[in-house]
RNA sequence: GCGCGAGUAGCUCAGCUGGAUAGAGCGUCGGCCUCCGGAGCCGAAGGUCGUGGGUUCGAAUCCCGCCUCGCGCACCA
């Protein structure tokens, strides 16, 4: 038990004594101001309204009642409205860093997931092209909720979402064409809608150098066809090509992700949606459940009548089905799978299709949730290099992608960039801070941090796995610098499960570099080796419990934790 | 026009799901230091939390209106 654990089961007790409901649930935050203590409760206050009493005198009653030696509590005092605050006697917090040595790797786990199969879908990119730097920020994202989700007793499955069918795909395999005719010396234009980016022409080259040149009476009729707006005739070497771009383009995001050291359990194609049936048996399924109308030629599901804003054409006029449509499936098969929580990772520019997707699983009936699934939603971000921003321009087809992020600043860098801010706002990634080895870059500072308590051991000569708490003179650590770190290193499971519940690991990110901070300022201002025999104990079991929590918090980003730099 | 998000110190951003005198880094100003590991340490100035109402013991946080910016509003994904 943590002290804040051992205190609040004992106010709990009093507060029940007193007259409390037997369903009271203390609860203990950290006071601002160091000043007021190491913790301090409301809990008088909101006991006044069920209790019909002045929240100052329900303060005393408590106060009277509470065994301070059981909680580990020196001293007590009522503030303001009718806060109590509590000062832990001499060591107190110290002693729970025995906690920290003691679970180690899993300290900061918790279990409130009990094991509940999660499904996290991210990136989810179209095979249309390399990843970007927003599919990055979705990686980063994606990969830590999941590690956060672990860290809280879920059982979690990361998935990636290929629409490899589609209007996108086919826009791809026009592009595709259209360059490989042009390498035959045939004048035409990428499409309306088609993709300029240079990496189509070298798809076109190692298509020509891998299959062979198609005949060119064939090509010239596609890129006719092409520029007048509808597909090639020769649909068995339209298909090749279409083929051909998918693999060839899928490999790549799966090279950019492995430099990201980001892996999927799962990797889930739109197209087997359509060859197993289930697209058709959704709608059927839509059809039968009396939601649906045909107008203009269109069939479209009413998802008005599940919380839409309009609704929604499920199959277009020329027969074939809107993305929707697979959407729903596919979210259908999340929750036959077993997952009682599906969250996805996504840009925000995708938020109108959230009511969309949960209006459709609605309408057919099955028990799936309403607010099935979860999505968490992210900004843009834009890339800064020498004080500008890196203008991103789709139609000529340049980008930054995730590659060249990584390549430039390292893979660390990028991931905590792409973490140190909440979803909600929009990003900015400076390169040239990412890639500076200075303590005003965050990473550098916080594994810095890290390395620097490996030193001590290294130095000292010092196996750390010899150091434990057993006997250790916890008042020894009285330091105002060392007192703090301690508190910020107990805080740690409550941070990370708070984070874990709002699915929000910038609350990591900005946690481990006020602990890097602190540690900073505990390293400079104390001396570890070269100090009394009692000192150097309480002091290296401190450095080897920050060290830990530094390492816990930093793999939960999916960021290296060196021994040195 | 409608929907979602953002607006907090000169700049970049936190603010633990409603708590006490709103915090950190950078920058600015003043003073030290050169020490296990590489400009570090101490202090100061700097705020009508976009704005106007409301809810209550208590609001940056919840509700309503307005302003500014971003994104979306396809039979594209």
């Amino acid at each position: 038990m943590t002290p804040d654990e051992l205190l609040r089961a004992e106010l709990t007790r009093v507060a029940i004594a007193i007259g409390a409901p037997d369903s009271v649930a203390p609860v203990l935050e950290r006071p601002r101001d160091p000043a007021h203590g190491d913790w301090a409760t409301n809990l008088a206050m909101t006991l006044a309204k069920p209790l019909g009493r002045k929240p100052r005198e329900i303060a005393e009653a408590l106060v009277a009642k509470l065994d301070l030696a059981a909680a580990g509590v020196a001293a007590t005092e009522i503030a303001g409205p009718g806060f109590i605050n509590f000062r832990l006697d001499s060591g107190a917090n110290a002693r729970g860093l025995a906690n920290i040595l003691a679970l180690g790797a899993t300290f900061g786990r918790t279990d409130v997931g009990k094991g509940a199969p999660v499904n996290v879908e991210f990136v989810s990119a179209n095979p249309t092209g390399p990843l970007h730097v927003g599919h990055g920020r979705q990686a980063a994202l994606g990969d830590a909720i999941s590690a956060l989700l672990e860290g809280a007793g879920y059982r979690v499955t990361r998935e990636f979402y290929y629409n490899d069918a589609g209007v996108q795909i086919e826009n791809l395999a026009k592009s595709l064409w259209v360059r490989v005719a042009q390498a035959a010396g045939i004048e035409v234009q990428i499409p309306e809608g088609g993709y300029n980016g240079e990496y189509i022409r070298e798809l076109a080259e190692r298509f020509l150098s891998e299959s062979g040149a198609p005949p060119s009476s064939a090509l010239l009729a596609g890129a006719e066809a092409i520029a007048a707006g509808s597909a090639p005739a020769d649909a068995a070497l339209f298909d090749t090509m279409r083929r051909f771009a998918v693999a060839a383009l899928r490999a790549e995001q799966d090279l950019d992700l492995r430099a990201f050291g980001v892996a999927f359990n799962v990797y889930y194609l739109e197209s087997s949606l359509y060859t197993d049936g289930r697209v058709e048996e959704t709608v059927d399924m839509l059809r039968k459940g009396g939601h649906t109308f045909e107008e203009e030629g269109a069939l479209w599901l009413r998802t008005t009548d599940f919380g839409d804003d309009k609704d929604r054409v499920m199959r277009k006029r020329d027969g074939t089905f809107t993305y929707f449509v697979p959407d729903v499936a596919y979210h259908v098969t999340k929750w036959q799978r077993g997952f009682t929580r599906a969250i996805n990772v996504q840009g925000a520019d995708h938020h109108g299709t959230t009511a969309r997707v949960r209006a459709g699983l609605q309408a057919l009936e099955v028990g799936v949730p309403k607010g099935y699934p979860e999505y968490v939603l992210h900004q843009m971000v834009t890339v800064v290099r020498g004080g500008e921003e890196v203008k991103i321009s789709k139609r000529a087809g340049s980008y930054v992608t995730v590659r060249d992020l990584i390549d430039e600043v390292g893979r660390d860098a990028v991931r905590y960039f792409f973490l140190m801010r909440k979803g909600d706002s929009q990003l900015v990634f400076d390169v040239d801070l990412a890639r500076s080895q200075s303590e005003e870059n965050p990473v550098y500072y916080i594994q810095m941090a890290h390395a620097r308590l490996s030193g001590i051991f290294r130095v000292g000569e010092i196996d750390p796995a010899t150091i434990i708490a057993d006997g250790v003179q916890w008042d020894a650590l009285a330091e105002d610098a060392e007192r703090e770190l301690v508190k910020s290193l107990l805080d740690y499971p409550r941070l990370v499960a708070g984070a874990a519940d709002a699915l929000e690991p910038h609350r990591v990110a900005a946690y481990l570099l006020e602990t890097a901070r602190q540690v900073h300022l505990w390293y400079h201002k104390h001396h570890v080796l070269g100090e009394p025999e009692h000192i150097l104990r309480a002091r290296l079991v401190l450095a080897k419990a920050a060290r830990q929590v530094l390492a816990n918090g930093l793999a939960l980003l999916g960021i290296n934790a060196p021994e040195r730099m």
